[in-house]
DNA sequence: CAGTATCCTCTATGATACTG
DNA sequence: CAGTATCATAGAGGATACTG
């Protein structure tokens, strides 16, 4: 996989509700990919979130933590052990849908072709 | 895994609302699994899954076909290829949800402690 | 049998203003 | 900086009655 950029996280360009599955609530699994990149704090991953209010953005912190996923740190939010295995699950769904993406866009329209970007 | 059977089903005893991953609707991943015994007609399914609603299970149905991962066929429906490829995939979340449930359970309520019924 | 039509409630999500 | 509070809308999901 490409490396992330905030470009990647834009919802405009990461079209990731088309994903057949999807995590907990919406904004989830982004939190999860920016923090495997390292702590961060509230505001450093609303930066890179630009479409994300602040009610939203704690929400899906408060999920992750409950769940165990993600933990605060002296620095912010990091990864737990079980938050980098769930990340993994969650890249092979993400590697799932490169591979069929063709396959689901041509049942949903079949005049139009596309291809992922930035999943 | 067992074998399913219209228990496995029943949302008391399948506490399928704490996998931290879910597909496209609630009842898609329970129609996909069912398919996987062969085809089933409407009904058939209705049967199996006492909780749902008709326009729920239209709702789901019409959702696995815009994605193609099921098809009608003479006796009802039936999954597709890709749909065989997404209930894998599916079963590997199913798997990983088991394997790490103890944690997630633990996270959420430290003083309990379950194992999956039924995934 | 295979749905469709209605009504209703609750949740998810967004936008935005405010606070210790 | 790291949130909380408030208002508002869309969609999910349930219950149930009806139909070709």
């Amino acid at each position: 996989m490409h490396p992330t950029t905030p470009l990647t996280f834009d919802e405009e360009l990461c079209p990731s509700s088309m994903l057949p599955v999807r995590m907990q609530n919406k904004w989830a699994p982004f939190v999860l990919r920016l923090l495997d990149h390292g702590d961060q704090s509230f505001n450093a991953l609303r930066l890179k979130l630009p479409r994300i209010g602040p009610k939203e953005l704690t929400r899906a912190l408060r999920s992750l933590e409950r769940d165990g996923f993600i933990t605060p740190s002296p620095t912010g939010y990091r990864l737990t052990p079980l938050g980098r295995s769930l990340l993994a699950l969650l890249l092979d769904v993400y590697a799932w849908t490169t591979e069929h993406w063709d396959e689901i866009v041509d049942a949903r329209d079949p005049d139009s072709a596309q291809s992922p970007s930035g999943l």
